[in-house]
DNA sequence: AAGGCGTCTTACAACGTTGTAGGCTCGGAG
DNA sequence: CTCCGAGCCTACAACGTTGTAAGACGCCTT
């Protein structure tokens, strides 16, 4: 059905050779052969087969993203940015979610043939480990997001969790409060974003004198809103006092106020909220969310360049990669505690 | 680098159709060979080139979903969607935005090269008029998602835009409002989104007897939560009086409900307010948010399964499917107003 | 013992593209 | 007039896979 080089070749009465010349803007073509090979090419609507360059050249001008849920507003904002800055780029984005598959789903990802269907692959995951390094070794562009695992032998771009965290803790702990309740915690996590997140609170609080206090964490597994609101219950019907919460992102943050304002309390008055994220609804929410932009829009700018480069053939040492951050401050948590 | 059929033949001793016979299942294998044909594929780590087998079959297992913008909740939430009921079927997607490129981005979208990398487009399309309905015809699946073009050539998805509009305003007038305010209308609109659904909300008034008042509608071009801000602060500041607000899609009903707070309207008290789309986040806003859930679940895995079948082959005219729809209700919006 | 058939395996071509090597034409220099 | 080289174009092979046609082998039947 589709018109090939063939055909074009046939009409304007030329070598596939020389369409394909045409095509690949090659100096060396008469006008008048141009002209012929174009007017051919218009005339049948011809359009590369972009399979058969593939096979032919090594390259699929498609890059894979793999995330746990697009649903994630987080997620989903990244997969945005990743998508509009491979755009720019000449390249399209797969994206394969992990969902709760779990660290079968994310081992079987790295070693599926579908990875041949694209160059590289930039990979954020959630449930693998240090234990699962070697399997990193892989024989593609990788770039890894996130914090699940360090010193593996790609390229690895994260966030200043630990540094970001106690900044927001801080933040509040300058704001005023005192007793700030987390909501979100893994329990029992060594790495990943929560253990980060959290040692970064407990670094801010030793830095003020503050004690930790083990009833004023709640704990969740994942991070959607309505595990925000039943942490946040969980640590309101212990009955321990509470001025501020510290959300190790703003879907938790978003439950949590949720929480919060079911049980009387109000926000900032009673409450202060800092989430973790930026994601776009923390603008709009009521009362607006004071967080931490983790440098969202620069890890997707950056992890897609870092692929590109690794497919151009960049041959240099693993190199981590860190974002900046910034606390954003909105109503949930004014600076300054009235 | 990496092992091909070729590799895996010469260690197993036996051609390379055999090798692929072997991957294939096909059935008269000695088992013999099988077992060393498979030790051969696990000795050298082969897996196939999936871009030789799509050059050879004609069939890349991918699809592609265009979207003007994942950042937007309810498509990256249909996107999820699609990429999981995909997964199902085997196939991976590819996202495109076509963000704010316009109409030509959106039929450029069409004829792209990289229509020839998937086996079919799902395209929801926000720019394109009827009178682009010609550009509709391609030569491979396309499924239209959307309240763009009618009567197109393809197999169209859509929600009961309408009836479903039609049902929420009347859900409000049952519950007592009369001065029900409009956010997100599009002036001059003819057929899409809002203005399918400013009619259903035309139609209950008229259904009740209430006077259509031209005051209570607030214009807005894009449907993110700052234009449903500004576009109820717009109305607010008309003096006119309303007792309800019908937002045309949840994201503007946030920023409506943001607005109001600002002005000190109570909601749903002073005002009650209903969206459209049944995002996630209407479960967790505060209040929580009546909205219409217009089957977005159903049109994701029904856009799948019917790009499949016209994938398969299936010749059939170009059928129009419509989803179900139902009023969700929450905090916003209750049944009977005191 | 020969023919036939079913089982297993192979060689070859093809999918549509691009790299390589080489051939033809024409103008200008020797 | 011949030779050379630049400019333009072509034939062929290859990327890795699978469909087709057919070959080799062994077993059963007659």
């Amino acid at each position: 059905m589709a018109a090939t080089l063939h055909d074009v070749a046939r009409l304007a009465g030329v070598s596939i050779k020389t369409v394909s010349n045409v095509i690949n803007d090659y100096p060396h073509i008469r006008p008048t052969t141009k002209e012929r090979v174009e007017a051919a090419i218009a005339e049948l609507g011809y359009t590369p087969n972009l399979t058969a360059r593939s096979l032919r050249s090594g390259r699929t001008g498609s890059i894979a993203l793999a995330v746990p849920d697009l649903a994630l507003a987080y997620f989903a904002e990244l997969a945005a940015s990743v998508i509009a800055a491979a755009e720019a780029s000449g390249l399209v984005v797969t994206i394969e979610q992990t969902g709760s598959g779990g660290r079968q789903r994310e081992l079987d990802l790295l070693t599926s043939p579908r990875r041949k269907m694209s160059d590289g692959l930039i990979f954020s995951p959630l449930e693998m480990s240090q234990d699962d390094v070697a399997h990193l070794n892989v024989d593609y562009p990788l770039v890894l997001l996130g914090e699940r695992i360090f010193e593996g032998p790609t390229d690895h771009l994260t966030m200043r969790n630990v540094e970001a965290a106690r900044a927001a803790t801080e933040y509040l702990i300058d704001s005023g409060r005192r007793r700030i309740a987390i909501v979100g915690a893994h329990e029992g996590e060594l790495i990943g974003s929560a253990a980060l997140r959290l040692q970064g609170y407990r670094e801010a609080l030793e830095a003020h004198g503050i004690p930790f206090d083990g009833r004023l964490i709640g704990p969740s597994i994942e991070w959607h809103r309505a595990n925000g609101a039943r942490s946040m219950r969980e640590i309101i019907e212990r009955g321990v006092a509470f001025d501020a919460v510290f959300a190790l992102n703003d879907t938790l943050a978003f439950g949590a106020m949720r929480a919060l304002q079911e049980a009387g309390l109000r926000v900032p008055d009673d409450v202060a909220v800092m989430g973790f994220d930026d994601i776009d609804e923390a603008q709009y929410s009521i009362p607006s969310l004071t967080t931490v932009d983790p440098g969202r829009a620069w890890i997707a700018r950056t992890a897609v360049s870092t692929v590109i480069e690794r497919i151009e053939g960049l041959d240099a040492p693993p190199r981590l990669l860190l974002a900046d951050f910034e606390i954003v401050q909105r109503e949930s948590a004014p600076a300054v505690a009235r």
